[in-house]
DNA sequence: GGGGAAATGGAGAGGGGATTCCGGTTGCGC
DNA sequence: GCGCAACCGGAATCCCCTCTCCATTTCCCC
């Protein structure tokens, strides 16, 4: 008997995969333009293939959603966590947010809203994803809160309001860049920091 | 021959009166629970109505989302019209946004993201009112600013931004009460107002 | 290079929701 | 009180989209 860990990935065929990363990227592309509008057909048609391949990969359009959900979530952990090992609590959550502000201003679909409404399903296949997220964010806030550098008020739950908020501000600023700009992303910023000479 | 001006309103039964008041009532409850998802048949059997009365009133869901908006629009414009007698223009601009989030918080079918994508044709619909809401708010912020008052850098055209962070941050504290709070609001507001000692 | 499991593609079933249609009802001027 | 336009209700229609099904094609192991 062959060693079977439940865990093991099984496999896929060359082709399987290489449809998979397509599927993945036409939808990333297709939600970005077209949001909550976009069809399944449209997917498969951008991606060269055929509607039953694309759900062959994802049993349903929320599944396909969360995925592309979990990717985001996976990205910005990803970028927070390269942070983690800046000691300086306040920089790493700065460094953090200027990061992802400038992913989400190249890159429509880290823009879009995420965590009210929209599609319950969807969201429900991400969470563990979120939850990491959350957990290296939280991290980061915390050390800068212990080391006073942050205001105490605010906690990963804000996060995405916050993010939300920029989001709004940074879409804005792509239909006319004669926009006040970044300033309203500083001004986010400097609301949390806490200067040596008081809130 | 009667005198029939034509934007004569052509008066309307007494019960057509009702009816149409009802349905716009119920279509802004069911919006602010269940956004897009709403459903005609929804909205007539809240109204107590059959569905061939709400679409007497209103030929398309569009044009009945279209009301909403112009309904939110005339809102806000009549808000900012009563602050347009202050002789401040920084305090009627920070009367008008004090007064505007606090309905928002009390009334989520104004908290709505309503000026990207959603509905392109219920937005057009709602065009005149929404012009009609700039030219007030944009006279208080222009007057603010020559009164040195507003940083020069902010438009008429950063409002939506500016409002839907502002309900992102709303709808937030509804969620969870812990959250940061209004303190996000001012700090919006601060990032706008210019200090006597410089920006 | 042959066999069979893994994948593919796309027509069409199925379901949901917007919109229509028209026989019946109601307000209102006379 | 009558008559008739304006109005109402809601079953039926129609269209759009997601998801299924299976004959056919493609990889991959021996």
């Amino acid at each position: 008997m062959r060693t079977v860990s439940s865990t093991e990935p099984k496999p896929q065929r060359a082709d399987a995969v290489r449809n998979r990363e397509r599927i993945v990227e036409a939808a990333r592309e297709l939600f970005a333009e077209c949001g909550q509008a976009t069809q399944m057909d449209d997917v498969a048609r951008r991606a060269q293939v055929g509607v039953g391949t694309v759900y062959r990969h994802f049993p349903t359009k929320s599944a396909l959603q969360g995925e592309l959900m979990a990717a985001k979530f996976r990205h910005h952990a990803e970028v927070a966590r390269r942070w983690t090992s800046e000691p300086d609590g306040w920089t790493a959550f700065e460094g953090f947010l200027r990061e992802t502000f400038a992913a989400m201003a190249t890159d429509a679909s880290l823009r879009q809203r995420v965590t009210w409404s929209e599609d319950a399903d969807a969201l429900a296949l991400a969470e563990p994803e979120r939850q990491a997220l959350s957990v290296v964010v939280g991290e980061i806030i915390e050390r800068a809160q212990d080391q006073g550098r942050m205001t105490p008020a605010f906690t990963v739950a804000d996060m995405p309001a916050f993010m939300c908020a920029a989001g709004a501000v940074i879409t804005a600023q792509q239909a006319s860049p004669v926009v006040l700009g970044d300033r309203f992303l500083e001004l986010l910023i400097d609301g949390l920091r806490v200067c040596p000479d008081g809130a």
